[in-house]
DNA sequence: GCAGCGAAAATATCT
DNA sequence: TTTTCGCTGC
């Protein structure tokens, strides 16, 4: 039986009864969007034109006018830009804006599943796989089904698992990726379908989802469940969603499932901006958005306050070279700057020793190593460079690149905190019982058969299934999950003890087992943070933490440290000084993407993501030579530079002299 | 059924 | 360079 109540709507805010005088603060079309009230908007902002700014004034806005904090919902593509404006939101308006609702879509659709679980059959506490785990129930359906050792060459689980996520994210027929994507795989379409049937009926038989599932199964429960639908979208009066450009179908849906009560939806995004199509996002979204709701009201946002005209004009020409053109032209009213600066290398490490020093100089000339960056577009890419900077002791923080739950010794250590949330997860299970040794893959698989029925899973010593030369291993085991589930613990205290355990097992294992055990200790200490064991593999799961975070937080710099980043991770971002690197072609764009003009146009566009990221200074960099991972070498600069006009960049030459003592002194590269 | 060895293959960006 | 596959001896 639906019920509807109706509420009374708060009076329209009075503008004079406003603290923060917007006005002053915020341009005509900014103040358009934050003053935009009920309805539909699209907001269509170019890179560097406030768009966060104007985020974060309509947040203020609304909480002042009296709107319930908590009514307001703001989709965000990462938890650290959601956490970051409603912190600024804080700090503009008051402690109200802490109750506004926001997050990635994966973390709202992974709390909303949580809270509905069984009405989609899963208990409250299923567990999120991550990629490597994902990869690994692929492989384990692939063999189940044979289907490995056929004459003919079948997709390996990478390929399967973006061949799934593809179909689920564009909400496409397998046959249509499958032939759009994968041609040369056609024929194999009948046994594809197989692999996707037996992946999603072991993920429902485990109770585990992947991230894709998180968007999927939240769909279908909004759909299919009329009750839940107006219960769940009654509570967000305000839906707002940034980065609109880089969201995918099911998240385009789900925008509109969650506003279909009030109706008051705002997108906020720029097509040029759009990179992230390898996962599924298409940017066709922002362009159909008004045609989706009624009356949208649309409002541009194009003027530029972050880079310097040098830049924009870099930034243009850039985008002029797509093959499906953008009417986009920044322009903005700050000084003149230099140009961008083109700087050729003779190898990778004579590269990663210009910027040591370009940014040591920068740092003489007082600025903050928290205001420059250096953007890549591999994790991989920029190895040497930190080498360098460590020599050099230039604290830094890198994002992407390699995550630190991804480690196997943290996933072993986690696989046990997986079981005691989840007894129902194999995978994890698989994980655990490998460690110990005379136990594969078979007997794992009988010992679960055994799991899945006992009163106590945990009980294992107690299985017929286990053999006496592992006995007294299984018996360890035993004992500590007995212990760590009978018992009341910290969620530090667990992990402390997992880690114990599990010390022996990490010393057989791996040669480079201090290390693996330093971080393990790290790792006790962060858990102390988390609440609960489920809610640390939740926050674990969707917003993993960086490798390199580890190592930096032992240091304590007093200085805030320089930025690494994948241009991916930097979206959103802006610093004083950005140093591109590795611009070779074959990096960026990469090798992989030159057939295609679409892939090609990413490519371009992460490009220009890089470029609009610069305040003040910008400089390109490359190798002359550079030897890729195995085989091939790169020793062309990237098209997207080559194809700039004169004019646009300044080529630098460096000249290095002998290595002096004083580096600050003589021994610097020399510009022309 | 398990573990270890050698040969052969291999894209990366992220929630 | 690292991961994956198949083979062999226990």
């Amino acid at each position: 039986m639906k019920k509807f109540v109706l509420k009374k709507e708060e009076s329209a805010p009075k503008p004079e009864n406003y603290t923060i005088k917007y006005s002053e603060l915020l341009n005509k079309q900014q103040l358009d969007a934050v003053f935009f009230d009920r309805g539909a908007a699209l907001v269509v902002a170019g890179a560097g034109t406030g768009k966060t700014r104007t985020l974060v004034y309509r947040v203020a806005r609304l909480v002042e006018a009296g709107v319930h904090p908590s009514s307001i919902l703001l989709l965000t593509f990462t938890r650290r830009a959601a956490q970051e404006m409603i912190s600024r939101a804080t700090n503009i308006l008051d402690d109200r804006c802490k109750h506004v609702k926001g997050g990635t879509f994966h973390y709202y659709c992974s709390q909303l599943l949580h809270q509905y679980a069984s009405e989609i059959g899963f208990p409250a506490d299923f567990t999120i796989i991550d990629t490597a785990d994902a990869l690994d129930v692929i492989q384990h359906v692939r063999t189940q089904l044979g289907l490995h050792k056929k004459n003919k060459r079948f997709p390996n689980k990478n390929t399967l698992l973006s061949i799934i996520s593809s179909v689920k994210n564009k909400h496409l027929d397998l046959r249509v990726v499958v032939g759009d994507q994968y041609p040369q795989f056609m024929e194999n379409i009948e046994q594809i379908q197989q692999v996707y049937d037996g992946y999603q009926a072991y993920k429902e038989r485990n109770f585990v989802m992947d991230f894709d599932d998180l968007l999927e199964k939240s769909v279908e429960l909004l759909q299919s469940n009329e009750a839940v639908r107006t219960k769940v979208a009654a509570q967000h009066r305000f839906v707002m969603v940034d980065e609109y450009q880089d969201t995918n179908k099911l998240q385009a849906t789900l925008t509109q499932l969650l506003s279909s009560v009030h109706n008051n939806v705002m997108a906020v995004g720029d097509d040029a901006q759009s990179i992230y199509a390898f996962r599924g996002a298409d940017h066709r979204n922002i362009l159909e958005f008004p045609s989706l709701y009624e009356n949208c009201t649309l409002i541009k946002l194009e003027e530029n306050y972050r880079s310097t005209p040098q830049i924009l004009c870099a930034a243009n020409e850039l985008l002029g070279q797509a093959y499906h053109k953008f009417d986009k032209q920044l322009f903005s009213e700050k000084e003149e700057s230099d140009l961008p600066a083109l700087v050729k290398a003779a190898s990778d490490n004579e590269q990663s020793r210009f910027l040591t020093q370009a940014i040591l100089q920068l740092r003489e000339q007082e600025i903050a190593l928290n205001d420059m960056a250096v953007l890549f577009r591999n994790g991989r890419d920029s190895f040497d460079l930190e080498i360098e900077l460590n020599r050099k002791n230039i604290p830094f923080v890198k994002f992407g690149g390699l995550k630190f739950t991804e480690a196997a010794h943290v996933k072993d250590v986690l696989a046990h905190v997986r079981v005691l949330v989840n007894p129902m997860d194999t995978l994890a299970w698989n994980r655990i019982l490998m460690l110990i040794d005379g136990i594969g893959p078979k007997t794992a698989q009988e010992l679960f058969e055994w799991i899945r029925l006992a009163s106590n899973p945990y009980a294992l010593d107690a299985s017929e299934v286990v053999s006496k030369s592992y006995m007294k291993q299984i018996k360890g085991l035993s004992k500590l999950l007995i212990k760590l589930n009978d018992n009341e613990l910290m969620v530090n205290e667990v992990v402390s003890e997992i880690v114990d355990y599990y010390k022996n097992y990490c010393e057989k294992r791996y040669d480079d087992y201090p290390k693996r055990l330093k971080d393990l200790e790290t790792f006790v200490g962060i858990s102390a943070g988390f609440s609960s064991l489920s809610n640390m593999l939740r926050d674990l799961a969707l917003d993993p933490i960086n490798a390199t975070a580890i190592d930096t937080e032992q240091q304590q710099h007093d200085e805030l440290p320089l930025v690494l980043s994948t241009i991916h991770s930097a979206k959103g971002l802006e610093w004083e000084h950005v140093f591109i690197m590795q611009c070779l072609d074959g990096v960026i764009p990469s090798s992989y993407s030159v057939e295609d003009e679409e892939l090609l146009d990413e490519e371009l566009r992460l490009m220009y993501v890089a470029t609009t990221r610069a305040k003040q200074m910008l400089y390109y960099t490359f190798p002359a030579i550079a030897q890729s991972s195995y085989g091939d070498y790169f020793t062309k600069p990237s098209r997207f530079i080559e194809n700039l006009p004169d004019g646009i960049l300044e080529p630098w030459i460096l000249t290095e002299e002998p290595e002096t003592p004083m580096l600050d002194e003589a021994g610097n590269y020399l510009t022309e």
